[in-house]
DNA sequence: TGTACATCAGTGAACGCGCGTTCACTGATGTAC
DNA sequence: TGTACATCAGTGAACGCGCGTTCACTGATGTAC
């Protein structure tokens, strides 16, 4: 299904070779999502997105880079969208609140996520190069997420007494490790305990100035 | 190296056959450990143990049973080492930290075991009848630490406004997440961190009585 | 204590399968004149 | 506008490799008498 496009000869030699790629990221998002790094193949990949294998490799360099560039336009989106929801808040905490709430529901709407990265974690921290590329990824990740909350706690006066850092590295690691167990227990709710122990944590690692 | 025993003939079947089952995951523990779940080839686990791929099959009924049981172990000792610990604090908070600084220890001591379960879980979760399995050893875990903190503020009228095993769940999971990190981070220092945020969540989410 | 048969833990080799990567080739697009 | 050659995105098939599982067999231990 969803074959490229039927009039293939409209499009210059760019111009179809994005769309290729764009085809193949989409397609690769989605394997990886249901069947894991691993389990997706790329035979399956380029297959379904209309493809063959050599398509792949004449747009990216291995399976490894595939999965890099999907992870990388992850990160991104997802940084985007905690931004948008917490600088509207009132106070310091209803701000740490709302994060809470934007990481939950981008969590539940895409519950494969966190044991899809964290499987490519396992595997790039066996492949020197690899590891050091996930590593940036995530680091600007944690970049983007330090300058939020510093931001919100600018605004409504508050101190850390733990590097607003480590704190964001903490709470995304609770985040993380809870989206985990569902890997045992698919229904488990676990969005009311993360917000719970999010601001509890946060909370009891700042002094507010006032 | 290792060869399970020079004189052979001494043991009676029975003793014979717990010995091989007690080397082969002995040496599957350490392999899992090194190259991870599926890293760790049954050919690879048999040959060092000294014995050939059948002996594991005379002793486990696949991979995933030789792993059940390697795991089963690994969560008897880490509970102990807990419920060692907790029970001498003299009041919550600090009953509380020594809980945080027994799992930082350990995890520091064993840094694989982190990513190898969680490697597991997600290969469990696609298999049903292994999903329950893996299921069930975690909830039993989850009860004992459950019991140990629900011992720990009774003693000290301490009282949660979360119910304790999500408590349990919420801080395990922080301490997974936190583990993870080191796959990216090999050298990371996550202990100081992990122990002030599993504080302030757990006194965050209780009130003391007096 | 000794002999004859039964049992079964562990061997060794084969089976069956999947997968990432490579490579010579093709045919449509691009370029030069 | 048209022709001849160059480029290169994507094809299709082969390569090379690893791995979990199965199974007929063996030889040491166990059992019956």
């Amino acid at each position: 299904m969803a074959k490229p496009s039927v009039r293939r000869a409209r499009l210059t030699r760019d111009e179809r070779k994005l769309q290729t790629r764009a085809d193949l990221l989409r397609t690769a998002r989605r394997l990886f999502e249901e069947r894991g790094f691993h389990g997706a193949s790329l035979e399956d990949i380029a297959d379904e997105a209309g493809y063959t294998k050599g398509a792949v490799y004449s747009n990216f360099a291995s399976k490894d880079e595939l999965f890099l560039a999907v992870l990388g336009e992850h990160i991104e989106r997802r940084v985007r969208a905690s931004v948008e929801v917490a600088l509207e808040a009132a106070d310091f905490a209803s701000g740490t609140r709302a994060v809470a709430r934007s990481a939950v529901a981008e969590s539940e709407r895409e519950p494969a996520w966190a044991p899809l990265v964290v499987e490519f974690w396992a595997h790039a921290s066996r492949r020197e190069e690899l590891r050091r590329a996930v590593l940036a990824l995530h680091e600007r990740q944690l970049d983007a997420f330090t300058g939020l909350i510093e931001e919100l706690a600018r605004r409504h006066d508050v101190t850390f007494r733990v590097a607003p850092r480590e704190v964001v590295r903490g709470t995304g690691a609770l985040g993380r490790g809870l989206a985990l167990e569902r890997l045992l227990e698919p229904d488990a709710a676990l969005g009311d305990l993360f917000e719970e122990l999010f601001v509890a944590a946060t909370l009891g690692v700042t002094e507010s100035a006032r």
